[in-house]
DNA sequence: TTGTATGCGTTATCAC
DNA sequence: GTGATAACGCATACAA
């Protein structure tokens, strides 16, 4: 396989002057410029980038750190990651991790051997205290409300469920509980806080048989209702983190006879497709924009936050 | 920052021995390898990747060329791409498409330099004969039926849709159309010849406006029934070679009056979620497993292929 | 069991 | 404008 210094030979130049026609920097005569590109063209060149990367310290790659792909939520937030870094010639890495540590600090550990130039968590299941001692090894950005010490695009999750709380409440709705991914998490956590003090606030018990978790995909929404039909005093409304879950729920109630919003309200999020085809209620999150933001901090050498807001959808549901 | 030479000098061997205790390799004394360790440590020695890549010529990272992430079909092949690449310890390279022939193009660019050992084309635009021309520089696997030149794992659409014509014309159905993503590409291809070819057998005429095609996801089935209502002979039948676009169907369907099946016969794809929910009878496809056996063919050095069989899933749409 | 020397292919520095 | 040459950091054939 020929390298640089067989074509410097063939063209009767030095090495540098190859590299510099590669690269295109100026201060190269017209007729070397030519006799290079005809002995790349003679013997084969091919630039092995990996002695570039070597050479250079990094390698224009960005890893993406997600607990699932195959999830409308991250396969959005992906899609405007994946957009943007076309947009800046990077390529991403995907990491996978099932939300396992372990497969969190792989990512982390190829940032620190170079192979990576930055890093973005679109959700995490670590200490923040272990990412942090990796932000000496490149730019590192979260999906999350942190701090001054980190960039970070971020949805302010207890002020969008103080919101749609007040919405339930405002539509009389008394017995409100909520279905969510994980408990754990930041976002998972500022949102079981705007619940909790919503409820301190009107004065009614926290249930925690009202907060079903584990709910992902479309058929959890199932498990819900079922769970639901347990349930000695029922929640007449029902704050959903996807809209997908949410339709879950709807295809079960259905099944099962109940109403909705007559016998259950149901505000779903994301405002996906499939909120619009049921006429779910829903949050509008700008997903993509989210992802593409992301990337673009991931790139700046500065720290940065910012917010991403999120939009009440009214439509059939509550 | 710290290389093998440092850690050598420090611990008081030769760097190749700094190399074998790094990777393992037998040989190496006991008290010497604790040495190298406590240097290591010492000196905060990190392996610089891109220094093996260069070495070795490989990297470890293999590239997936997809049109769009962001798409329930592609979502759940790279959901098993991404299993298999973390039992091999490999990582996985997004190349986000959208159909376009350069974006194709950048991905086989750094097959040939060296930033990938391999290359998986889900789908793709361009023409085989420049892939082929890229395969000496890496393993390449398609995801469609190909010949003994390379490998691949594919559906035989030509059988399946011979399957489902068959069955939509037992059920009583005689005016049968059917909605896709886009007329090009060998999939669709085998699709339309079989379409074309049983109408042939059948001896009914072609009918251009039959063909829905543009449909990806759940709100191309919107459009997809508002053609239909202005058609003057509509088809009584629909093959939709996706679930979501089934389900915007039936729901775009519902709003307008139009019973199904009595009004309109409907069989999907992929027997995703949604198909459950909506009760929609459609192919089982095995997505992930697919996945899986692309990326195990990419890591086989010898050329093979995989025929994955669909299954019929009778509901209530039919 | 260990070390020396060389190769991997490029970029960057500096002298001319 | 151009060219030697020194990094970049590791793996490995070969020698000992």
């Amino acid at each position: 396989m020929a390298n640089i210094r067989d074509v410097a030979k063939k063209a009767g130049v030095s090495v540098t002057t190859v590299s510099r026609v590669i690269n295109e920097h100026p201060y190269v005569k017209q007729e070397k410029r030519l006799a290079v590109l005809m002995a790349m063209e003679e013997v084969g060149y091919v630039k092995n980038i990996n002695a570039v990367h070597l050479s250079k310290g990094t390698t224009g790659m960005i890893g993406i750190v997600l607990p699932f792909i195959d999830h409308p939520y991250f396969a959005s937030l992906l899609n405007g990651l994946a957009h943007e870094a076309r947009v800046h010639q990077k390529k991403l890495v995907l990491f996978q991790t099932d939300y396992e540590i372990d497969h969190e600090l792989e990512a982390l550990e190829l940032l620190r051997q170079k192979q990576l130039d930055g890093l973005i968590f679109c959700s995490r299941q670590c200490n923040w205290s272990v990412i942090e001692a990796y932000q000496s090894y490149g730019t590192i950005v979260m999906c999350e409300k942190m701090d001054e010490r980190i960039s970070y695009t971020f949805v302010d999750h207890y002020r969008i469920f103080q919101e749609a709380l007040g919405y339930l409440k405002k539509k009389g709705y008394e017995r409100i509980g909520y279905c969510i991914g994980r408990r754990s998490g930041s976002n998972s956590l500022a949102r079981e806080t705007a619940y909790r003090d919503f409820l301190v606030e009107k004065g009614q018990p926290f249930r925690e048989e009202w907060i079903f978790d584990g709910c992902y995909d479309l058929e959890d929404g199932d498990s819900v209702v079922q769970q639901l039909q347990d349930l000695e005093k029922k929640p007449d409304a029902l704050l959903v983190t996807s809209d997908h879950v949410a339709a879950g729920i709807m295809s079960a109630a259905g099944k099962r006879g109940i109403r909705i919003p007559e016998d259950l309200a149901v505000i779903g999020f994301d405002n996906h497709p499939i909120a619009r085809m049921l006429s779910i209620t829903t949050f509008d999150l700008p997903l993509e924009e989210m992802g593409r933001n992301l990337f673009r901090q991931v790139l700046s050498s500065d720290v940065s936050s910012t917010e991403i807001s999120a939009t009440l959808v009214e439509r059939k549901t509550v």
